[in-house]
RNA sequence: GCGCCUGUAGCUCAGUUGGAUAGAGCAACUGCCUUCUAAGCAGUGGGUCAGGGGUUCGAAUCCCUUCAGGCGCACCA
């Protein structure tokens, strides 16, 4: 059954590259129609490499050909010769395009008219955001957990990147029309606060000139310190000289643990990364959850016994071994809450849970994968995103770190020294699964050429043009300029910039589609890389009136998306620098 | 030993989900500020896409294999 043709409609001619893509797809699908040939789920279209072969265009005939067992380039005729037919019929839509023509093994490029992109991109300034827009999610939740950093010790740099990625990733879904809620998952509950705790309180008497025995894998950091500090002025020496148990051992761990988690709160806060959700761990045995989860599965007949374990038969869900939920010692493992948890999550209603892990973790997704089908639900809600290590160079050299000694650098002196928004930049100028080489020094000092400045730099040039343009008696704002005629602009350059613009929705829809933020940091570095030798070559104000309106409403879109694509990433657009 | 990730220009990395002649930023060299911000621009050089096989009209991309680096293979978190 064909949709039916209607190109006049103003949605269709009013708008973006990205609804020009869909036009294409929606003339070569009616074409094939006319073949008798049924058409492919998702017709390919992509914007060619050299502005010579159009502005859009299909492999379609090609991968045709082996059904078809015709050659390519016979296709692509009969193709071009239909959609002759198809825009004739139409009427009017032949007006959108300046040629479609066939070339290389079996492409069809079909190139814009001009007015056809500068009408599109006068649409965009007058929609504004809406533009941007597209409704992916339809309104779908997503819960998307990250950091979710153990509350014993500062956030590093690898938790940085996590965070960095995850704050990004929400922006873009929330954008995107998903229900995003951002959550962090508290580990604190089982035997590594408590360590924490017989940390601090073995530096707390040590304040009091007491030798405690110091943990055999405690927390030896500075940070320890600073915490068994705040409780002997809270409290003063009422600890001194006791032993570490109950209750004085669960006062320091919780304690340790709430101070812990302050700062982390306070890091992430200047970072600019919010949370909707802090999860506490040990809410869910509070709450019963995680022996209630047990109990739920063993009724479905997942759990048995063996040499005095509780064990999760993960081996019917395709993981490699069975896993420990309860030790022989009675003790529940972290496996056994992160089932609770995983169950918390879906059970409230989410269509897609997303996890950001570190890569070391990775080995533990099968297992949290089988618990979930074991639980009812299909393996694929869970999406997770492992990103790897970040290694910190200084000049060039490893920065030695050294987890025993509790010395490591903490996020927080990376963005005291480096700045928020440096640090984020890189960290999405990466993909996730990739390896991130992260050096202090090219960071920092390189920070004239750093690409963070390329493109806010751009979007600072356009305001001061803008400033400039209003003591000038311009009226700068992008209602009024997106009525302004675009006829004056005839450098290549300009259409270029347009072009680029108008491919902007399709960038985000990309990167919503893969998961991958870093794919606007490219979008908007290649952006930033048309405006600025453009406004070298050409005065933005120049003397003829109607030129300057135009070009500034070019600057106007560059402006816009520049901000919209920066906002997205949590990385400012100030407007001067 | 098994599993996962990675291998693209001297360095750090992209590569639109299998398409046309593989890109960018650094670094190197040469130029450009009395005109809207030089955190900028113009120009030059730079490649066995780790190696080898295969799949097909077409491979950096998919499959097999070898090599190299990283990370996992707990009744740890």
């Amino acid at each position: 059954m064909l949709f039916p043709l209607k190109f006049d409609k103003p949605a269709v001619r009013a708008l973006n590259l990205r609804l020009m893509t869909e036009l294409v797809r929606k003339i070569l699908s009616e074409a094939l129609g006319r073949m008798g040939v049924s058409a492919p789920e998702r017709i390919e279209v992509e914007v060619p490499r050299e502005e010579s072969m159009g502005d859009i265009a299909t492999p379609l005939a090609m991968s045709l050909a082996r059904t078809l067992k015709r050659p390519p380039r016979k296709i692509a005729e009969e193709i071009v010769e239909k959609i002759g037919a198809i825009l004739g019929l139409a009427g009017g839509a032949e007006g959108d395009f300046e040629k479609i023509e066939i070339a290389g093994p079996g492409y069809i490029n079909f190139t814009f008219k001009r007015e056809s992109l500068y009408r599109s991109f006068s649409g965009f300034l007058r929609q504004g955001e809406a533009f941007f827009r597209k409704d992916i999610g339809k309104g779908r939740k997503i819960l998307i957990e990250f950091v979710s950093a153990n509350p014993t010790g500062p956030l590093h740099l690898g938790h940085g990147r996590g965070a960095a990625l995850g704050a990004a990733l929400s922006n873009l879904l929330a954008a995107a029309g998903f229900k995003v809620t951002r959550e962090y998952y508290i580990n604190d509950a089982g035997r590594q606060v408590g360590l924490l705790g017989e940390s601090v309180f073995a530096r707390y008497q040590e304040l009091f000139g007491i030798a405690y025995p110091f943990p055999e894998d405690g927390y030896r950091g500075e940070y320890v310190i600073d915490i068994a500090r705040g409780i002997a002025q809270a409290e003063g020496d009422r600890y001194k000289g006791l032993e570490f148990a109950s209750p004085n051992s669960d006062y320091f761990a919780n304690t340790a643990c709430a101070m812990m988690l302050a700062v982390i709160k306070t890091d992430l806060e200047g970072f600019g990364v919010a949370f909707d959700v802090w999860q506490s761990e040990k809410e869910l045995y509070d709450k019963n959850e995680v022996p209630g989860t047990i109990e739920y599965l063993s009724q479905k007949g997942f759990v048995y016994e063996k040499e005095g374990a509780t064990w999760f038969k993960a081996t019917l869900f395709g993981d490699e071994k069975d896993r420990v939920m309860i030790k022989s010692g009675g003790q529940y493992t972290y496996f056994a809450s992160d089932i609770a948890y995983h169950k918390k999550k879906v059970d409230g209603g989410f269509d897609e849970l997303i996890n950001i892990w570190g890569a070391d973790h990775h080995g533990y997704i099968p297992r949290v994968k089988a618990a979930l089908e074991a639980l009812g639900y299909e393996k694929e809600r869970l999406k997770v995103l492992l990103v790897q290590i970040v290694s910190l160079l200084r000049g060039g050299k490893p920065v030695q770190m050294s987890k025993r000694a509790g010395e490591f650098v903490t996020l927080r002196e990376v963005i005291e020294e480096v700045g928020a928004d440096t640090t984020k930049f890189i960290f999405l100028t990466r993909k996730a699964d990739s390896h991130l080489d992260f050096d202090l020094e090219v960071a920092k000092a390189a920070s004239a050429e750093n690409p963070v400045y390329y493109v806010q730099y751009a979007n600072a040039r356009i305001n001061s043009i803008f400033r400039n343009a209003a003591e000038k008696g311009f009226t700068v704002d992008s209602d009024s300029l997106g009525r302004a005629g675009l006829s004056p602009l005839s450098e290549p350059e300009e259409t270029r910039l347009i072009k680029k613009i108008l491919l902007y929705p399709a960038a985000l829809e990309a990167a919503v589609q893969a998961r991958e933020p870093h794919r606007i940091t490219y979008y908007l570095q290649e952006l930033a890389g048309m405006f600025h030798p453009y406004y070298n070559r050409h005065r933005i104000l120049a003397d003829e009136r109607e030129l300057s309106l135009a070009r500034l409403s070019l600057c106007m879109g560059v402006g816009l998306v520049l901000k919209d694509g920066l906002r997205l990433l949590g990385v400012a657009a100030p407007e001067k620098m």
